[in-house]
DNA sequence: GTCTATAGTCGGATAGAC
DNA sequence: GTCTATCCGACTATAGAC
């Protein structure tokens, strides 16, 4: 045993570093989404990870590199939990660009795979974790930096494509006109707004938390969204 | 003229004490907004507002006085702007519910007046000076302080409170209801979703601002929305 | 590979001149 | 009433011990 130190590994399987690397992240969210970057100080990172202060520097080359990391994380996270569905629907709606026999996606069909990627857009939205992410984002929302530019690129681009592609299909539009978009961004924005103005929502609806039951009242309005997105003429026939 | 210097005013009649506090105050709207509470620096406060930074401690007592009357301010021009048709709405729903002949508010007035009030804010939302208001409310419902009371108080509340109203008196339903209150912050979530997630969206429609032309797309939403609202009855027995 | 100590910078607020 | 000068605390990152 006279070999120096080399990497020490813990009950999970995770190397000292890698573990000291991951709690600075977990902190890092938690504190950069309440605070901003100039609000949170080394200190309080490395203390609320409970790691040594130089392990920023060391590890990420500083605060900054830190908080990309941070960017990196949670669209990792956002993709490993939503992606499988929005890759899902991706491949179907595709599918319908070239269409053979038997592959047109029908309205219902879209309807039904629009409802699951929007619950589960939600789901996500409702796990506790998701909170932090929503701070951390959002404050990239207002004055974005490369790491919005991350997190967009990896998960948020390819999630409204993927609206775009089942409203269009539809209302039987072009995915790229400005109306679907225009349609992708209102749904959206429907789940959203409980994480977004989170303040004003829990007073609003009395709530105390995002938890079960107030995830199925977010699917009533997703249910009922989704179904009332009709093509435009069909709108006007309305009485 | 052996007097000492007493209050000095400028051309628009503004003492020189009043000028400098609303500099600090529009200075402190862009750079909270920004940066956050602390990642604003008295010293950038002060010098984009073209004054000494001892004006802070002198006129607000510090920062986090400054912080609050920014908070203030904003809820002040945001009741000046959306307050007038909110409380004649306010008041049009009163009457309903102490109905007397030919005072019951109908599905299609109500409508109308819904869409009146969402192009309202929708108008106040467009402003480029309610870009820096929503970079500072948005802030605040992540992370609510003090401030967020003020504003939410002083003029969301009531805004939501006027929109179920009138949503109640189209779907037939109690204002209080969850059901309405559901509705009434999807409703609303679809226009924020323009200022809140706003370099998502910036970049999903290819905008570079939001201007007159994009005002009249999220009109287009606004009454797609809230031609949607029917009471649950109606909706099911839809083809 | 991880820690303690410290250098150098920038933060907000106070004191006192004008 | 408004400015300049300055204090002291807190900040990040580097240097070097273990």
């Amino acid at each position: 045993m006279s070999m120096a130190n080399t990497a020490q590994f813990d009950a999970r399987g995770r190397s000292r570093g890698e573990d000291v690397r991951l709690k600075l992240i977990e902190a890092a969210i938690e504190i950069f989404g309440r605070h901003g970057f100039e609000g949170a100080s080394t200190r309080a990172l490395s203390q609320r990870a409970g790691v040594n202060q130089q392990a920023i520097p060391y590890y990420f080359g500083g605060k900054s590199g830190l908080y990309l990391a941070v960017a990196d994380h949670i669209a990792e996270r956002l993709k490993a939990l939503i992606g499988p569905v929005g890759a899902r629907i991706g491949l179907r709606v595709a599918a319908d660009h070239t269409p053979k026999a038997g592959k047109t996606l029908e309205a219902a069909e879209a309807r039904a795979l629009l409802i699951e990627l929007l619950e589960t857009m939600a789901g996500v939205l409702v796990n506790e974790e998701a909170a932090s992410w929503a701070r951390f984002i959002v404050r990239e929302q207002m004055e974005p930096t490369e790491a919005f530019e991350r997190i967009y690129e990896k998960i948020m681009a390819r999630l409204i494509e993927a609206a775009r592609g089942l409203i269009a299909a539809i209302v039987r539009e072009d995915p790229s006109s400005e109306a679907v978009r225009l349609r992708a961004v209102a749904l959206i924005g429907q789940i959203l707004v409980f994480r977004v103005a989170h303040a004003a929502v829990m007073r609003q609806l009395g709530w105390q938390k995002i938890g079960p039951r107030e995830l199925d009242a977010i699917h009533t309005v997703i249910r009922r969204a989704v179904g009332a997105i009709t093509p435009a003429n069909a709108l006007m026939s309305a009485p």
